[in-house]
DNA sequence: GATGAATGAGCCTTCATTCAT
DNA sequence: CATGAATGAAGGCTCATTCAT
């Protein structure tokens, strides 16, 4: 019943993963090589290869594991009527799977060069864009589009981009969402303009 | 007198830097290899390498070339009066200069991993950190502080985040404006909040 | 049984020691680049990685395999009675130990200038010193010092000085250790001049 | 008409000797490279070019301008009769050599391995080959041989090797002085033995 | 379920050397 | 007398990957 303290079995497949992630957002997906993820776990090299195909493979399980709730998320959105409520509601539970896999989304942010070539950046960057479809009003200016587009962003990098302010991470997450309802407060009702 | 076809003369420092930062944004700084630099330049690896100490020297001379003009801009803003139209002018002319070195900063953006232990990153982070200074009024809110984050991040991020939305890249920038004018507006009088 | 031909076994680290060894005596260990190595044993330079961490790792192997019966001799000698006769009796067992080493003792003696800066020197040196200890009377004059230095070096660098002269090994290591015996012995009564 | 201080002129070859073989021994020949010479003198490797042909020309250079007083040594040694005195007066004038190009003796000593490669060596040897026939008895022992060997070899390494001794140089010359002639004078008068 | 041994390609960097100016 | 610019070769080293055991 009781694990053997330092000794797992069985998880090695989730334990490389979870190393490699530390590592991937640590130094970048380029700089971290499989011999430190080994090394890390105490296993050979060839012991990844036995559970990944390759390199790139580890990463996409990463995103893989991830998929599916972010799918889920944006079903229920579709299935929604296009309020700002609804909206709003969409957005409070993507903060929660942020939460949930802030490593992950923090290396999406960090590594973008990689991203764009690495396959995964494509799945990744198709339901960023069925998000922003969502959010969107039908025939939306190029200001509201460019509205929905920071709020993603801004829970997207903001974490990272407050790292150095004081406060607990929940008030953070809180204030992000704010200016997050803000903007999309603003286009929805249009661009009417603010300023007037 | 016009040297034609192959023309090199003393400018191979600059070509080095301008296919180096071509390559650099293409693919990514670490995966973009010396050979490849040189390769595209037809000269040697040696050549580059009487030029620059090192390849990460060559990535902080771009950033050097680009520095005077953000510290003179930075400087201009602290020397003005702390008012809205102030920092509306700073913008405007932030976002002059991130046109005129738009491939840096999609570089930035896009290679924030390599960014962090490049120490190139350093000196980054600190103009990006007084920016925000000058923009936030005395004692901010954290959700202002997100604002006046958001806006800046939404002006840095912009342009790559609307890449496949149509409109040419000059009412793109319109658009990015408008709306971190409105983040700024918003965040200099206060948290009264807005959808309340 | 016997295995034939290429003969590859488990034996690859020994046989990168050996090869190596003979290159480094050879040419010299700057002069001697790990693609030689690999090369001369039809195996990849990379393997030579998988052998040993560095180039450095290599030479520093050497010494470690040589260097027990090294401290065995000295440890022996520091638990004998200072007399004349046991330090006769060191110096018959460190020509053998020469005599089983002797590439690598050549190897010292030829690139003393990389000795200096390769760590691996320091444990050396500090083996010598120990020797000469051992062989030095209370409170010699420098003279006695110069003595029994010369009566080690004399051992180190002679078969290399004798290369040219007619006579068996054998001869050489008798003639050599005569020297040293007189040298040890005149060192050992105390610098009364011997000419007189 | 006066130098300038650091500015000396015409002897700019001098200086490339004097620094080199600074360079030499302190890293040894393989590990100086023409930059490292080229950058303590403050002027370019091309410069370098201008005064020597090759690197190796730079040591063969150091060699020549002081092969002319040893040969003038050995010239005379061969022009005396073949005493005792003889043989200790030509070793005490060859220590004042040793003590005037004492940086070049010290490089020959800790370059074994380049020195045997690089031409230059060849010429160094032959002339202690002549000086060891100077010192020897006709048909001499094998171990007379091992005697004369060691006395210059004592000279030659001795300072080297008493570096960690108490004691001004002048001393320890006098001692390693005294020791060859002990050595040369068994040497003499044939081996009657000396210990028994 | 994992290891030991090895590979081939490629990396950044340094070197001695050349030559037009 | 010397420099600026460049080259070709090579160096040590690391990487993702493979495969027999």
């Amino acid at each position: 019943m009781a694990s053997t303290g330092t000794q797992r079995r069985g998880d090695t497949r989730q334990r490389i993963q979870d190393v490699a992630l530390d590592l991937f957002v640590e130094h970048g997906y380029e700089k971290t090589s499989l011999r430190e993820i080994a090394e890390r776990l105490d296993v050979t090299k060839a012991a990844l290869y036995y559970h990944f195909k390759t390199k790139e493979d580890i990463l996409v399980s990463l995103f893989a594991d991830r998929a599916e709730p972010l799918d889920a998320l944006i079903a229920w959105g579709e299935s929604q009527p296009n309020t700002l409520e609804t909206k709003k509601e969409f957005l409070r539970r993507y903060v929660e799977q942020l939460k949930d896999s802030s490593r992950l989304f923090r290396f999406v942010q960090e590594n973008q060069a990689e991203m764009r070539d690495l396959r995964v950046g494509e799945t990744f960057r198709s339901r960023v864009e069925a998000t922003v479809g969502l959010l969107l009003t039908p025939a939306p200016s190029l200001a509201d589009r460019v509205r929905v587009t920071t709020a993603l962003l801004s829970l997207h990098a903001g974490m990272f981009a407050l790292r150095d302010v004081e406060g607990d991470d929940e008030e953070k997450y809180d204030a992000l969402l704010e200016v997050s309802f803000d903007l999309l407060t603003a286009a929805h009702e249009g661009d009417r303009g603010q300023g007037a």
